[in-house]
DNA sequence: ACACGTTTTGGGAGCGCTCCCAATTTGATT
DNA sequence: AATCAAATTGGGAGCGCTCCCAAAACGTGT
């Protein structure tokens, strides 16, 4: 059996507007009729109908999560499913539900972005890692759809929150250089993407920093793969550098692989350090010298602004949040670093 | 601006209902007046209110993904998100929204609870990897709420998708006993997860099968996390087996640093079989033989379960569907096996 | 041209809630 | 005891859709 405001407030004695009024933590009731509709409600077990409230108010409680490419280390990577973890542990404690949208090549897209978007399943949505040419984000900016990306997004009128990776990226090449690298080349992620893109500024800031050329041909174009590493380690082989700056764990793998088909050792022929900090990074041999991101706590940061915007019902332009958080050098064997000099 | 169906009803010069009919694809339209709605349709770009349609329908559309427990390795390791993006792209294609539920510790469940399952947000709801005395289940199942669990449930009528872990199990230790090995031991998971149970069911049968006795100092019990994994193998190590299946990839990376403290080599001078197959067992050294299971395959069952139960408006108790899909074992370096002798 | 069955169309009611306004009660003040 | 403002309460309207039933239109056979 399941029951309606107007059945608990026959129950409590009292009518319809007051019940909703104790629900919703309206001031103007009485305390003493409080306590009768508490009891009510808690005798019958009563929930309020989301739909309804939702039709009446035209607010859901519900944001979305919108993954606009199923980019394949997604789901192997661990940065996505700590970026969901942190935004739903931040949903619960606002009382916000999460919905999950994966916009699927091949999918219609069309089709998906308006039953999703424009349906009012959502009060907002938190846009991961798009690429700087999908369409996703100026549609949502042009439909006037609240919503935040996790990834920066250096155009228009964009919240957005992000690691720092460029400084990340500057900090691990910055160690190799201290350890006496000058010979330092990178595997990129793929550049559509602003991460990509902002870990190779950091690689050029350091280099440039310390008065070091830096030298196309030791910069090669990655796709945050495995097998893109391990592809992109090949090719630089020839250039024969001394460090490698990897703009991702799982890239660095297949790094490792090629060099160990290669016949490098690492770190004793050549150092590497890479990026994020997944588990793997820790669990493999030699193990990584990365640049750890507080993915978890982007993704709860990520919802934070975006139930601000939609808090904020003073209706206009609310300044536009850019949010960059800190990231941290992890020190470990692949850098031949540190650890035997301490 | 957001149009409604009586604004279109009067674009197009029809009325609401018929709209609403031409929408659901409903019988009794005449060609020619369809193709004018669709006309105002596509004109103004209308979208049916969600929220309006589940209050008419009691329908919402959506299902929950609901996470009991926030097991520590639940977001480092793939499962969890694999069976995600299973069920997501089959919910994609029926036209279903995922939403996403942790019950984590601490939080208040019996709130998040009502919230999410008694508000009418959900049409049903898929638990993964519930532990047998959680509440979840029997709440579910008072509540007469549709859902469907992954991971088996022997009591009850509930309906499940799982791998099957009794026969993964079973041809893994197997294999150790073809290549030779006698002492086998095993490293469990949680014994209150019947995936625990279940993988240490195909232990015992596979050793049952070949005559060879069951030696209860063999059996160390673990909680699939890498900390648990290296703490079983240590306390494992005093009676030296000759084999080991560890009931879980992550353990076996635990309990490879284990072997590795204590010098022991893998697979000379102890082989080493586990479970799951997620990307760290191809890129550690030695590389993992392992069960592979369907995750993704599995999420889709799950939703495509779920589904049938929602469309069978039968009302009455539809079969319980029990799913167990196969499993499949890998070979690669850590028994030191068919390699060597192929 | 009429009657009758069938298909197509329109509109009222209702899903369960919130919001607003008007009616009622309360209580402080004279 | 009467007055008035403020606090409290009740109920109508409406959110945008679906469902049902009755009305209208259509088509067939006489």
């Amino acid at each position: 059996m399941t029951y309606t405001l107007e059945q608990v407030a026959k129950i409590a004695g009292v009518s319809r507007s007051t019940v909703s009024r104790v629900i919703n933590q309206q001031p103007h009731v009485r305390p003493q009729v409080q306590e009768r509709v508490w009891e009510a409600i808690r005798q019958v077990g009563y929930q309020p109908h989301a739909a309804a409230r939702s039709l009446a108010t035209s607010r859901t409680h519900v944001i979305g999560m919108i993954i606009p490419e199923a980019v394949p280390t997604l789901f192997t990577d661990p940065f996505f499913p700590l970026l969901l973890r942190g935004a739903t542990e931040a949903c619960n404690s606002h009382r916000y539900q999460l919905m999950l949208s994966l916009f699927i090549p091949g999918a219609d897209r069309q089709e998906i972005y308006r039953r999703i978007l424009r349906s009012g399943y959502l009060d907002g949505a938190i846009v991961a890692s798009a690429s700087l040419d999908d369409s996703l984000v100026p549609n949502l900016l042009r439909d006037r759809i609240p919503f935040v990306s996790v990834g920066r997004y250096p155009n228009g009128r964009v919240h957005y929150v992000d690691a720092d990776n460029i400084n990340g990226a500057r900090m691990a090449v910055e160690h190799l250089i201290r350890l006496g690298h000058r010979r330092i080349a990178t595997i990129t992620g793929p550049l559509d993407m602003i991460a990509g893109q902002d870990r190779l500024s950091g690689y050029r800031q350091a280099l440039e920093g310390r008065g070091i050329p830096v030298e196309e041909e030791l910069i090669v174009e990655g796709d945050f793969s495995e097998n893109g590493g391990m592809a992109a380690m090949q090719r630089l082989l020839p250039a024969s550098p001394s460090a490698v700056f990897v703009a991702s764990d799982t890239m660095a793998v297949g790094a490792l692989k090629a060099l160990r088909q290669a016949g490098w050792r690492v770190p004793q022929d050549i150092a590497l350090v890479s990026f994020d900090d997944i588990p793997i990074a820790s669990a493999i041999e030699p193990a990584l010298t990365t640049v750890r991101q507080p993915i978890e706590r982007m993704g709860a940061m990520a919802v934070a602004v975006l139930l601000s915007l939609l808090e904020d019902s003073s209706g206009e332009e609310s300044p536009v949040q850019r949010i960059v958080m800190p990231t941290e050098l992890v020190i470990r064997a692949s850098c031949g670093s540190a650890l035997s000099r301490s």
